[in-house]
DNA sequence: CTGCATTTGTGCGTATGTATG
DNA sequence: ACATACATACGCACAAATGCA
């Protein structure tokens, strides 16, 4: 398997097309908060893309404040912060 | 001449140094606002270092709202929003 | 409009360092 | 010491945007 709905070709970027795509697991509620995201390397072989590009995905997550990485160990969802209620 | 103060071995990375180098230019007043920075192959020359770590010093500019980026054009200090005086 | 140079955007591969367990 | 995982860095390639002749 591998390789999920990634299409190089497509305007969006890999990198972007990667994000959005867990950013949409994380809304779903498939990525709880304070799970861990799949690590750089299980992202590489999930999507087929390079260790960078994974990383670029992540950096998105994190600036928008989604996600926070823990060096050595991976990266977790955040804990909701109670400004939508 | 090229690469300034950089030290690959301090415990601070170098694309960190060079990015407290050029907001000391900026905060010195040697980059004021709407001028351009040194493109991304300059920086590579100036600090002797590759472009990707050339791009994430600027990043952190970025991401600190002191310049923005044009695609295809270069980066550029930001306008002074006067919220200093 | 066409072509070209310049500059940034994105991506791949690889290597080394640091943190954690 | 070791495995795993992230951080940083190098080099390279091609695409896209811009500006200009």
């Amino acid at each position: 398997m591998a390789a999920r709905e990634i299409d190089p070709r497509a305007p969006e970027p890999p990198y972007r097309q990667i994000a959005a795509d867990l950013i949409a697991e994380i809304e779903r509620g498939e990525l709880p908060p304070r799970s861990p995201l799949p690590s750089e390397k299980e992202l590489t072989e999930r999507y087929g893309v390079a260790r960078n590009t994974a990383r670029s995905a992540l950096a998105v997550l994190r600036e928008r404040g989604l996600i926070y990485t823990v060096p050595g160990r991976g990266s977790y969802v955040v804990e909701p912060t109670n400004e939508d209620d």
